[in-house]
DNA sequence: CTTTGCACCTGTTGGC
DNA sequence: TGCCAACAGGTGCAAA
């Protein structure tokens, strides 16, 4: 569910509350998420303080003293800010306790999501080594795309979303920044000029800190670290929203196929440019 | 190396 | 109303 918007959403609500908090006990219900939370997750938490939230790509970076927690939210993750008294969810798998009032708590219904402890240096751990450069930072630029590009003929769409090109870049803000673009999603990756590169990283850029400044997009159930929801959906141009009329041109917004995900795009404003 | 398709899991939706 | 297939924000992996 979430992408980056979402994620970074939710580390910057989080930070403040669980910053300096030491971590007082773990409980973990239901170890069986994407990779099973080891039998020693809780002992090697307890008593560690939280100095740092940070993120890398989709994942939240809980640093500690001398180890990381990785958090990855998957499909249908959530992580919120939560009085230990409240009755938990059903999908509520893990609940860390500090101490301070107030815990946090790890709700997944697909258990597409992770929580992991990583060693330093981080950025060296498995899940992390790959991962191309963040798609805001000055790394992620028209040369660096363009570069990339050669070579490949996979569709537009299905490269953007490739975490070792760019990371952070889900189906949702795929859709929506090849439309504020004009680019057809089926283009092949080599077929993009130079120019529209720059006009792809440009678009990229835009939709995704718009989307972190309306707090993320809640289609169904994204809710940030306290519970409340995103207003990005009140932004979208064409995730979800085949057969209505474009909102540029007046078209019928189309939902298409690619790389076994869903598709939208506006056939006028997006249709395939040889370049 | 690139590309494709599957697998992981539950919940919701739409068609019949 | 009920049933069942299709689909949903992600991504690592195997196979071609």
């Amino acid at each position: 569910m979430p992408e980056l918007p979402e994620v970074e959403t939710v580390r910057a609500g989080l930070q403040d509350l669980v910053c300096g908090q030491t971590i007082r006990q773990v409980e973990v219900f239901q170890p069986r998420l994407r990779y099973p939370i080891e039998a020693d997750f809780s002992v090697r938490l307890v008593g560690h303080k939280v100095l740092r939230l940070a993120r890398r790509a989709k994942y939240l970076l809980f640093e500690l003293e001398r180890k990381t927690l990785l958090v990855h939210l998957g499909m249908s993750g959530s992580l919120r800010w939560s009085d230990p008294e409240q009755p938990r969810h059903p999908h509520d798998h893990v609940e860390i306790l500090f101490d301070g009032a107030g815990c946090l708590r790890y709700r997944d219904p697909r258990r597409f999501g992770l929580l992991m402890l990583a060693s330093p240096p981080v950025a060296q751990h498995p899940l992390l080594r790959h991962l191309g450069p963040e798609p805001l930072s000055d790394e992620f630029n028209s040369v660096y795309l363009f570069e990339q590009l050669r070579r490949r003929k996979t569709a537009i769409k299905n490269l953007i979303m490739d975490n070792r090109l760019v990371v952070g870049v889900g189906n949702i803000y795929a859709n929506e920044a090849l439309f504020a673009c004009g680019l057809s999603p089926y283009l092949p990756g080599a077929s993009l000029s130079s120019g529209q590169c720059l006009q792809l990283v440009t678009a990229i850029k835009q939709v995704l800190r718009a989307a972190i400044a309306a707090g993320g997009t809640t289609l169904q159930d994204f809710v940030n670290g306290r519970g409340n929801p995103g207003y990005f959906q009140q932004q979208l141009y064409v995730y979800g929203r085949a057969g209505e009329a474009c909102l540029r041109c007046g078209e019928m917004i189309e939902n298409g196929r690619s790389g076994q995900r869903s598709t939208f795009y506006c056939p006028r404003c997006q249709a395939a440019k040889e370049s």
